[in-house]
DNA sequence: CAGGATCCAGGAAGATACTG
DNA sequence: CAGTATCTTCCTGGATCCTG
């Protein structure tokens, strides 16, 4: 129980409250998630991964997957074959992940239920998902 | 355990992903978390808000309540008082994302961490912490 | 093939001023 | 007091072209 009243000084808050972010943080932008979604079918090469999640230009694939790196959910390999092969895998600390996602995922299915239940129309949520 | 290889057909594996990002959109943005844990010291007006949590302009702190009300974790009454006055204060529902929060919390604690212990600095969370 | 470089568009957020 | 209106700024992400 995060946050609640009996542990509400200003520093235990805002440290929680960064943690918080920091979380959101890894998982956020529009490609974070797509991305590892489909290295979990196993290593893929660079144009392999552009193909499978369609639509991304290099620039930004080459970012997130330096950020995915960083953030060590992603471990990048080269081959020296001619021309180079490089391939992106997911490493074992991704899955710590899994059940963040997984919480995120069933708060995300329950509140989208609820909004339609209560005839309420949820702008925010249509914006993303079209 | 989300997107796991038994389960990983084009459809669950969508729809696995919308709900995580609606999960995502609604907690996202650089005041949602600030504002609902401001409120959970109980009901607050409008210019409280803004005092506690400093230096959000009223347009972004009006868009971001509007959002919290339909998202229905956040409730505005209005008192006939002269001038009028206006609360907002959390609903019960509000408290559904204590777990999603907490799970955020507890992964965001170890990742930092462990980039730390891993001597690797880390510029995506850098950033946002300063 | 695997990316980097450059330029650009759209939305989120800030500054400032104003109103019922 | 509780917001709205307008203008501007910043930042994410996209389009396009280029290279070892």
């Amino acid at each position: 129980m995060a946050f609640r009243k009996e542990n509400h000084t200003k520093e235990t808050c805002s440290a929680s409250l960064n943690a918080v972010k920091d979380a959101l943080y890894v998982l956020n932008g529009k490609w974070k998630l797509p991305l590892i979604l489909t290295l979990q079918d196993g290593p893929k090469r660079f144009n392999e991964i552009q193909k499978s999640i369609g639509d991304i230009t290099p620039k930004i694939l080459s970012k997130e997957l330096k950020d995915l790196e960083l953030n060590e959910f992603v471990i990048r390999k080269v081959f020296s074959t001619t021309p180079v092969t490089v391939t992106y895998e997911l490493t074992e600390y991704s899955g710590s992940l899994d059940r963040v996602i997984d919480e995120l995922r069933n708060w995300g299915m329950q509140h989208r239920e609820r909004l339609v239940m209560n005839r309420k129309t949820a702008p925010v949520l249509e914006e993303v998902l079209g």
